[in-house]
DNA sequence: ACAAAAGTGTTCTTCTTACACCCATGC
DNA sequence: GCATGGGTGTAAGAAGAACACTTTTGT
């Protein structure tokens, strides 16, 4: 819906600054869009936003959640924005993936994509869908549909990406609520690579790093025995990292 | 030398196809840009290649070597081939490094850069000088000169991003001859990550990855002992790779 | 009591680190 | 023979892997 006036509508003389009258919203730079690969957490299965898209040409394909970047926008705030759009949910975490610049992965113009990825913690995994505007769908990352122009390629750049991400950085916590057990962590880490972990060892392993600060509170109502409930604490990773810490899994 | 003409010599409404008939080549997207980080290695001291800017508002300050992406090439295509024009040297080691956008980062126009790395190797690094149309300059990251527009936060990202890649993956390779000495990987090493290693430790671990080849050839008019001469091997990374090695320093 | 998950301990192996040492060669 | 870098050995300690075990809590 947002990102597909162009190669119709407009003939091949758009200007950098020059205001478009009828479809496209004003001082887009239209070569140049974002698109936003949007990762959550569903019962431990890794799971990516798609949108569906009308298109004369391709019936009703799955496409990343994307759009124009505005003349007056930053990169990064434009990809804010967008993703503000797309899920209705603010401050997501967010980073710049690659610019993905096929002469012809765009029919009949030359659009250029920067994408981002963004990850929505568990709190707001539900509103996601519920407060976008239809035509949403949260896709399990291991059975993808078939996407519109070059989709594929950047998701799967992207996913791999993340994959080595997430076990360099400490970006996972992301996709977890703000309070979390170790439990939920590890199945985290075991849903992203497709692996299973050892319990004791992953346990050691994280609470050695000393990046977890617990919240002396257990969880409630469950079926068993409550586990700690801890949060993640970025004020010391900052501190750790500055003196030569590096985050491994 | 290549960059620099939009802001002076065009008015604001270039079109994306549109054939400018004085100084701007044909066919390019307007709005992007390529810059690239061209590293080499000197005496064991990590450099980048820059280039002087005869700019009006700014006097001779030195930039990344880069250009306009034109409308029919793809992006890696671009920056190669600015990266052949400006050092004279094909087939260099090049990958993405980020798109940079700031609205403000370049004058009067919105002007968004894809930065690429290059790694030039020790037998490539002299002619890049030799071949290059003057006003170019292999600098010390530890000692940069001022630079235009933001290609200071654009090569202080590369050189922190460099630093991390080299240490997860066998790139480092590049910037050596194409058979060197474990002692001159190890001083790599030191080189860009500005520290020292034990020599012992780093070649068994270098040793232990399988992923050198034996020349079955040792230096030539060394005032010592020859070292045995090396080489990386590509496909054996390739293999193990796959099936889940990776590399760590 | 039992299921289900929380959480700890132990052993064996491997990797890392630090440092001592011998080897080959040109001058 | 000595300086210079090439190259190997080794022992202590840290980290990782595998798995047995105890604890807590809701039903």
């Amino acid at each position: 819906m947002r990102i597909d006036h162009l190669s119709k509508q407009q003939p091949a003389h758009p200007g950098i600054i020059h205001v478009e009258p009828l479809f496209l919203p004003e001082n887009v730079i239209k070569a140049l869009t974002i698109d936003n690969l949007i990762f959550g957490l569903d019962n431990d299965e890794l799971k990516v936003l798609l949108v569906k898209r009308h298109e004369p040409g391709h019936d009703n394909l799955w496409a990343l959640p994307g759009g124009w970047i505005r003349y007056d926008e930053n990169l990064r705030d434009a990809a804010a924005r967008l993703l503000e759009e797309w899920t209705g949910v603010k401050n997501l975490y967010l980073e710049q993936l690659k610019a993905f610049g096929r002469i012809d992965r765009f029919p009949n113009e030359r659009v250029v994509t920067i994408a981002y990825y963004a990850l929505v913690s568990a709190e707001n995994y539900q509103d996601v869908i519920a407060l976008s505007a239809g035509d949403v769908h949260w896709a399990s990352v291991n059975n993808l549909p078939e996407l519109i122009y070059d989709h594929a390629e950047i998701l799967s750049y992207g996913i791999k990406f993340l994959r080595h991400q997430v076990c360099h950085q400490p970006i996972g916590f992301n996709l977890l609520p703000e309070k979390f057990t170790l439990l939920q962590l590890q199945a985290l880490y075991e849903a992203i690579l497709n692996t299973t972990l050892d319990k004791p060892n992953f346990r050691r392993k994280i609470m050695k790093m000393d990046l977890l600060t617990p919240c002396n509170e257990k969880q409630q109502g469950v079926p068993h025995r409550a586990a700690n409930l801890y949060r993640f604490d970025p004020e010391v990773y900052k501190q750790l990292s500055e003196s030569g810490f590096s985050f491994e899994i």
